[in-house]
DNA sequence: AGCAATAGTTATGCTCCATAACTAAGGTGA
DNA sequence: TCACCTTAGTTATGGAGCATAACTATTGCT
């Protein structure tokens, strides 16, 4: 399973791999995606160029390491938050722990929540690790009530997870194991609505549309979760 | 005022450069920002790379334009909802139009509410254009009467119009003639909001997050902006 | 000890941005 | 009307970056 059994070549190998993402990383802080340049990286390295296509088959799979690894480190800032607090509080915590990622980490921020990357397909496990970033949100609003605005949505939510096993498996694995459809509903629904409701503010702000106009932009976000969870009716 | 009076000379450039921009615009449809290409635009007019330097000082330039002209195209459709609707309804077609243009034209779309161009400096009048097409918004919440979790954001948007004369000119355009702070407040916060709730299921449609999830976007949409009317207690 | 896999190399070609230096029009004013 | 100067275009050049091909040298393993 661990990938150091291998021998001393594989974790070499793996070693590398790691230089190479970290050198990218620095890149990608300083410049964007657009910045991000396997030629500059090995350059870096005191390698040079093509060598680096012995650890990535091109850009994009080095990308696409990169993306796993936000996604990964976005979802434990959001799972970091107590499940024992009341549901409102959860959902505070859990947006301004998503916030508060996304401003320490702009640029890797906007690598997973930014413009899709023309013709780049990402792997199949990437899924799982943008549902996991978002499956703490699911579990407040499973045993909600939500308001009349939302139903429609959570009627759709709903039949989506009768339709898709692997999406009533996620809802369950982050809500218990109720199998009950509505409150898959309620938690689909409340999934995507504090999805939309974050991606929102927090990808304005990290954008930088929000410069100069003097608010705060976490009060901003406060006050529309304070709005999710009335219409959920969270305590 | 119309350039088209300064002679054949500047006639031939002003339809030239509307000529790259065509050709830029159909290269940006086809494969987003990355592949507006100054040499292939050349190549494309039959002309050799260099000739495009005449037009446009670089690359960064002729997206300047493309950014303004997407804007104001923007701007047009919300401005497009007449404007004697109850505010409610006025709010769902400006938000239904947002979204309708978004879904379009989504790479215009992402040139505009998208990742931010490294290195970038917007011209001045990009802000104007911008406030234009936010500006129908704030009409909408001028006489509203925000709920409790709006009245820290809209204290300092009134603080911020106060502050800033271009901002209270820039309010008071688009909801009469009254000088009142606190309707000014209202007035941005609303349609601050109302944009961060645009953008976050528009922009998370538009770059194919929803995809496979089997629930209606555009419900989505108006789910929210009920809860948003609601929130100001617009009839 | 020797072989095969692997990490690296140089050489090459493509696309694209951008500048420099030159040429050919063509409109305009004396 | 014609000479001139502006302007549209050209070729030549250089640099960054992605990617592949073909080769070399190391090194772990049997």
């Amino acid at each position: 399973m661990s990938p150091t059994q291998t021998g001393p070549r594989a974790r070499y190998r793996e070693h590398t791999k790691e230089e190479i993402k970290q050198i990218a990383l620095a890149q990608l802080a300083e410049g964007g995606i657009g910045s991000v340049a396997l030629t500059r990286v090995a350059k870096s390295l005191g390698m040079s160029g093509p060598a680096m296509y012995r650890y990535f088959t091109n850009r994009d799979d080095l990308l696409s390491a990169l993306i796993s690894d936000a996604y990964d480190d976005l979802g434990a800032a959001t799972a970091d938050v107590p499940a024992d607090l009341p549901p409102r509080e959860r959902l505070h915590r859990m947006s301004a722990a998503y916030r508060a990622w996304a401003r320490e980490e702009p640029h890797r921020y906007l690598l997973i929540a930014g413009d899709p990357l023309p013709g780049y397909q990402a792997p199949a496990d990437t899924l799982l690790r943008a549902r996991a970033a978002l499956g703490p949100f699911l579990a407040v609003f499973a045993s909600s009530r939500p308001s009349e605005h939302v139903l429609p949505l959570a009627r759709q939510t709903a039949a989506w997870a009768l339709r898709d096993p692997a999406v009533s498996e996620w809802v369950r694995g982050y809500t218990g194991a109720s199998e009950d459809p509505e409150a898959a509903g309620r938690a689909l629904a409340g999934g995507i609505l504090s999805w939309a409701r974050m991606h929102g503010p927090v990808n304005l702000e990290v954008s930088g549309h929000f410069e100069g106009m003097g608010f705060d932009p976490g009060a901003l976000l406060h006050g529309e979760f304070e709005a999710l969870a009335d219409q959920f009716g969270l305590p």
